[in-house]
RNA sequence: GGGCAACUAGCUCAGUUGGUUAGAGCGCUUCGUUUACACCGAAGAGGUCGUAGGUUCGAAUCCUACGUUGCCCACCA
């Protein structure tokens, strides 16, 4: 009975639906007076999102930290909620229509939406079900999506203001333009790969121009040189006159400091429309733009004889043109940086193209200035200056997207002037206004362009507790205390958050930053579904059980950094929390069956030799108590310590270790011959909260199997207290001493059935009998205390020398550790004669030193004796 | 081109402001079904902490170079 490994099965999921319906996860809910808030904003994961080791990370971190200030008590809410990803969905549904054969284009937008919402209707619950499975005890009560209604009132709050204060523009500039997604991107959608390709040396009249993107040279409006560079001078500012592919050309030659004159020939060809630093350069010198490469990835009719062929087609052509006309010198294979759409992966077009911009300047400066002054602090520290850098050389947002799924941009477009050839301005408003201002014109449209979906994820940590709104959740809960996440999204959005709170809020979204690790597969590789390396989260909680997974997701892992993860690492984790259940099978036996066996044996006064126990703490306890709970209140303060500073591992390990190694190899075995259930009962119970945060269902399934009426998740945390040292000094003698038997025995190869007369002798003898008890069955010992010394002792342990009764003397074994002792001595000796370290090192280091020189010269005595 | 991180036992990783004879898990070796647990217990082997210098009484830990790997940022055509 009882004797079954722990299946999480058929446990997990009762108590979670125990915790929701309790009401607990809701702070207006908890029980207590709970004074101090403390909030957690939940980074939403895409509505089309399926739970990665990524979410898990974050939904353990995020859980461990609100569970812990739950039982703190204070009032604690963990705001959860998803995110409408606007490229993303609105991708997936377009493929779904399309494998029934219908374009987005054909149905509209009015009837795209409808398919969109009604697939986000059917399958957005999804992600929140697995975060549910993972016990995360995130009030859903406050759930939240982007696209609510009042959600969408916020987005639009923020862009009018930004708009009214001329912060938000609009205006034709070079952004780059995803010729799949046929939408703006920001510069973060863009990642530059390095792509093998070519280096096309060009004749341009009397100069050679080396271009790696030659169908470009259609658009070419200039030719730039370094202004320093002594080889050109005599050309800048003149127009050259050349010929090309498709006939003569003239163009002025231009100076400007963007021209490496050791790269190429340090002549370069101006395309303004086409690429960013000659944009920069068109800018300067007021060149014209030639776009000749248009949305649709065709050369425009402004390419001539290339036009509406596609980008591809057009590079051959003009190459093989040239050759024809021998303008081409040379072509090198050449590695550059191609810009590639972070969502489909399609090679990105920088074009010049009307949108929209937030001009970013005005909010990254007090942005910047909250994180100096440490208003918000990064964990670990080293993220911050990665923030500075970015921060410091952002540029401004492109925030208007060709898409249809998301929030709709707010700005209407009068019409009624536009029929006499004038446009009137625009204006920024929720509803179609009434009048326009400009002609008193009454008919509208609304721009037809959606915002960037992480425009409205940077207003979440307030737009989902009211803002605009003045409510009581945002006085009570923003700032959130903590934002967790991994550090791939720390410009998507975390800056973004920042700005836009300081903004808006007039406040920080948060008080730390908190960033995990991204999950490795075993071989260190990044996990990817379509490489098949990685592990999905459910299955492996289904097969280990979902306490298993949240403990391999946090322990063995540092802050920021990218760890792996094996299921070699789950199945151990599984069997800690097995370890754990039998302890509490263990724990149940005792308190049922020996229940008149509670009072401790009668203990011996003790002359503990200065420093010794504590005479009256503790009362009838036994010295294996004393240590236990000596160690328990080590414990509670470290876990308590470490988790105050986010050192979740760390925690996580003291834990594991002191369940496993103290309680379950010592305490627990020292019960079944000294029984004390009441401390038996209060230590796990305490393991229990401590390891509740980190494996929620087992500790809940554990607590209520004595506390039928409670939840172990609103229980209070265990106290810290003031360590006394040298509370479990004695029991330490006791177990070294143990130790140092079963070693004994295990070299002279003494099988564990046999028990053995050991014969012990020295000064602490009479103190270590009084555990004899103990001694002797965890030892296999039978002990005999004698006078003296008889013979060559087998160890020196805690004060005494004991040896094994053995047909013949086998010392071998203690050969190594006596040459370790004489060698360690020897160090000691010379440290300690270093008249430079006795001077300059603190007395309590010298002292120390001192005291483990006598420790080792008085144990090689007695080994040598 | 700029920056960041990692390099510690066969493998995966700790090592919290420099101070015990550097730790854990897995794996390995030997032994063991002692009434919580074989998803277990006991004992053990295994590391000159990437390399070379430097600072210090003292360095895995601080500084400087270098090497290897990974990542981020960047307008080098």
């Amino acid at each position: 009975m009882g004797n079954e490994a722990y299946n999480h099965l058929g446990i997990e999921e009762p108590i979670y639906k125990r915790w929701e319906a309790s009401g607990y996860f809701n702070p207006d809910k908890l029980p207590g007076r709970r004074k101090k808030a403390f909030s957690i904003s939940m980074p939403p994961p895409n509505v089309t999102g399926e739970l990665h080791l990524g979410h898990a990370t974050g939904i353990t971190i995020q859980d461990i930290l609100t569970r812990y200030h739950r039982m703190l008590g204070e009032k604690t809410l963990w705001l959860p909620g998803t995110d409408h990803a606007g490229i993303a969905t609105q991708i997936l549904v377009e493929r779904l229509l399309q494998t029934e054969g219908i374009s987005r284009h054909e149905i509209g937008r009015e009837t795209f939406l409808k398919h969109v919402w009604a697939w986000k209707q059917k399958y957005g619950t999804r992600i929140t079900d697995q975060i549910r499975s993972l016990g995360a005890s995130c009030d859903w009560s406050r759930e939240h999506f982007t696209m609510d209604p009042n959600l969408t009132q916020a987005v639009q709050k923020a862009f009018i203001t930004l708009f009214n204060e001329g912060l938000i523009y609009r205006g034709e500039r070079l952004i780059n333009w995803c010729t799949r997604c046929q939408t703006a991107l920001s510069d973060l959608e863009v990642k530059h790969k390095d792509t093998p390709g070519h280096l096309y040396y060009i004749k341009y009249g009397p100069f050679s121009v080396a271009t790696t993107r030659p169908e470009t040279k259609v658009g070419d409006t200039a030719l730039a040189v370094n202004p320093k560079d002594p080889r050109y001078k005599k050309y800048v500012g003149k127009k050259i006159t050349f010929e090309t592919e498709s006939g003569s050309l003239t163009l002025p030659v231009i100076a400007d400091r963007l021209v490496d004159p050791k790269f190429g020939t340090g002549v370069v060809k101006v395309t303004p429309a086409h690429d960013p630093a000659d944009w920069e350069m068109g800018e300067r010198h007021k060149l014209p733009i030639k776009q000749v490469v248009g949305e649709d990835n065709r050369m425009t009719g402004s390419a001539g004889k290339y036009a509406s062929l596609l980008v591809s087609q057009a590079r051959d052509r003009i190459i093989a043109d040239l050759q024809a006309k021998h303008l081409l010198i040379k072509i090198e294979p050449y590695t550059s940086s191609v810009p590639h759409c972070d969502r489909c992966g399609s090679i990105v077009q920088p074009l010049v193209s009307k949108q929209w911009f937030l001009k970013i300047a005005p909010l990254a400066k007090p942005a910047l200035a909250a994180v100096k002054a440490d208003k918000i602090k990064f964990v670990p520290e080293r993220f911050e200056k990665i923030y500075f850098h970015w921060m410091k050389n952002i540029r401004d947002w492109c925030i208007s997207r060709q898409l249809w799924w998301g929030h709709q941009i707010p700005v209407w477009y009068c019409q009624d002037n536009l029929k006499k050839g004038k446009t009137c301005a625009p204006v920024a408003a929720t509803l179609a206004p009434n009048k326009c201002q400009t002609c008193g014109g009454t008919h509208f449209i609304q721009d037809q362009d959606t915002l960037d979906t992480w425009f409205s994820s940077g207003l979440w940590t307030f737009s989902t507790l009211g803002w605009p709104n003045k409510t009581k959740d945002l006085k009570t809960f923003h700032p959130t205390a903590v934002m967790e996440t991994a550090w791939d999204i720390l410009f998507f959005w975390v800056a973004r958050m920042i700005m836009f709170s300081l903004k808006f809020a007039h406040e920080v979204p948060f008080k730390t930053v908190f960033i995990h690790g991204l999950v490795l597969d075993k071989d260190g590789k990044k996990m990817s579904k379509s490489k098949g390396t990685g592990i999905d989260p459910l299955p492996m909680a289904e097969k280990y059980g979902t306490d298993a997974i949240r403990l391999s997701l946090v322990l063995g892992t540092t802050a920021g950094q990218d760890f792996r993860l094996s299921e070699e690492k789950i199945a151990g984790y599984r069997n800690f929390i097995n370890k754990v259940w039998n302890i509490g099978n263990f724990v149940d036996r005792q308190i049922n069956s020996a229940p008149a066996r509670t009072s401790p044996p009668a203990r011996l006064p003790r002359n503990g030799g200065g420093g010794g126990v504590p005479a009256g703490r503790g009362g009838g306890s036994s010295l294996a108590d004393q240590w236990i709970l000596h160690k328990q209140q080590i414990l509670v303060n470290q876990v308590t310590e470490h988790l105050n500073k986010f050192r979740f591992s760390d925690a996580g390990q003291a834990l594991y270790d002191f369940i496993w190694h103290d309680l379950a190899d010592w305490y627990v075995e020292i019960q079944k011959i000294q029984p004390n259930s009441k401390v038996l009962l209060g230590v796990f119970q305490s393991c229990l909260k401590l390891l509740h945060p980190f494996a929620p269902f087992i500790t809940e399934s554990l607590w209520q199997r004595h506390n039928k009426k409670t939840q172990l998740m609103i229980s209070d945390w265990p106290k810290t207290k003031k360590i006394k040292p040298g509370a479990d000094k004695e029991f330490l003698k006791i177990q070294k001493l143990i130790i140092a038997i079963r070693n004994s025995r295990a070299v002279h190869k003494i099988t564990p059935q046999e028990k053995v007369p050991v014969y012990i002798t020295g000064s602490a003898t009479k103190a270590l009998m009084v555990d004899k008890g103990i001694i002797e069955i965890l030892a296999r010992a039978i002990l005999v205390p004698t006078a003296k010394l008889e013979r060559k002792a087998h160890g020196h342990e805690a004060g005494v020398n004991f040896w094994l009764e053995l047909p013949e003397a086998s010392l071998e074994h203690l050969h190594k550790e006596v040459s370790n002792l004489k060698n360690y001595i020897k160090a000691q000796e010379n440290k300690l004669k270093n008249s430079q370290f006795t001077k300059n090192a603190p007395t309590v280091v010298v002292d120390n030193e001192k005291k483990k020189l006598a420790e080792a010269k008085f144990k090689l005595k007695q080994l040598t004796k």
